[in-house]
DNA sequence: AATGCCCTTTACGTCAACGTCAAGCATCTG
DNA sequence: CAGATGCTTGACGTTGACGTAAAGGGCATT
């Protein structure tokens, strides 16, 4: 019994896609013609499947970390052709290991970003308080909108 | 007796800047354009101060954090003019809590593509020394090469 | 004095990652 | 059957962060 009947098999539209990711159609079309992602079609509309969504979960990732497209689509290759091209794979090695390096790195570099933005933000807070503290209701009110925005990931289409 | 006679107040070329953080002339005089960088001039020449050195190693580092050179600019002029321009600042204040918010996602998807490199590199490695033993070897030479590299901070010219 | 090297400014080029039209099928809906 | 909507493929525009080439000044060595 092929797996294609156990599965409902679900498909997605590039719309659904976007929305459900908050991407854009442009950038769908333009991951794909960089080679990122292969959606199947219908006549001219691309369909695309569970695989292709977890493909762009990993793509949108991989950019959050700074990758570069190039740079995912040959972690892509890597994981594809797994028996072909070793002497690829060697070299791909190669390049996780410098990638890894620079992200343990940049690791660093955000916690003392993050160090240096928290103590701007309390100098700027404490000054605010003592000089114009009728700035400041509204700062924090933006702060908790933020917060609340971190944990949904997808944030309901209408809050701009 | 003034500070500058206990200190050396040693000063710096651009190129001598540029060789010891890997930058380009281009680039310091670009951000001079834009208002990050302000040194002296003998005559024509750019003269930079440790004041300016200490400001080009924030704005790299900003950089490898994903700050624009405009979101840096805001930070300095924040340590800046710091009784003028209030609102403006509070405009600031909520741009860096914003930004803080998104700098720990980034180190949380940092966190995660590490484990993923982790994970893919020995895949790699496991398969490698399965069927092609014999391309592993440089791979591990390079990846001692890299961590060599980096506490040297600022590399030797010739190793490209 | 000429060569070379490093500095300068000005100005145009480039690259990634899309955004933004434009123009055209296809399908549903009133 | 006329819109309206949603998809498609070009093709050109945009933005940030520089690269690169041109044209020249200043100083040191040959």
């Amino acid at each position: 019994m092929p797996t294609e009947l156990r599965r409902p098999e679900r498909t997605f539209t590039i719309r659904q896609l976007c929305t459900e990711f908050k991407a854009t159609p442009r950038a769908l079309r333009f991951y794909e013609d960089k080679g990122l992602l292969t959606p199947a079609r219908d006549g001219m509309n691309r369909v695309y499947s569970y695989k292709d969504r977890a493909r762009l979960i990993l793509i949108l990732r991989g950019k959050r970390v700074g990758l570069s497209l190039q740079e995912i689509r040959e972690i892509f290759e890597l994981y594809g052709e797994e028996d072909e091209v070793m002497a690829q794979n060697a070299h791909s090695l190669k390049k996780f290991k410098e990638k890894i390096v620079v992200l343990e790195q940049q690791r660093e570099d955000i916690d003392g970003a993050i160090a240096e933005l928290h103590e701007a933000c309390s100098r700027l807070e404490r000054h605010l308080s003592d000089k114009r503290p009728d700035l400041l209701p509204k700062a924090a009110d933006y702060d908790q909108m933020m917060r609340a925005r971190v944990d949904g990931h997808a944030e309901p289409v209408g809050a701009k």
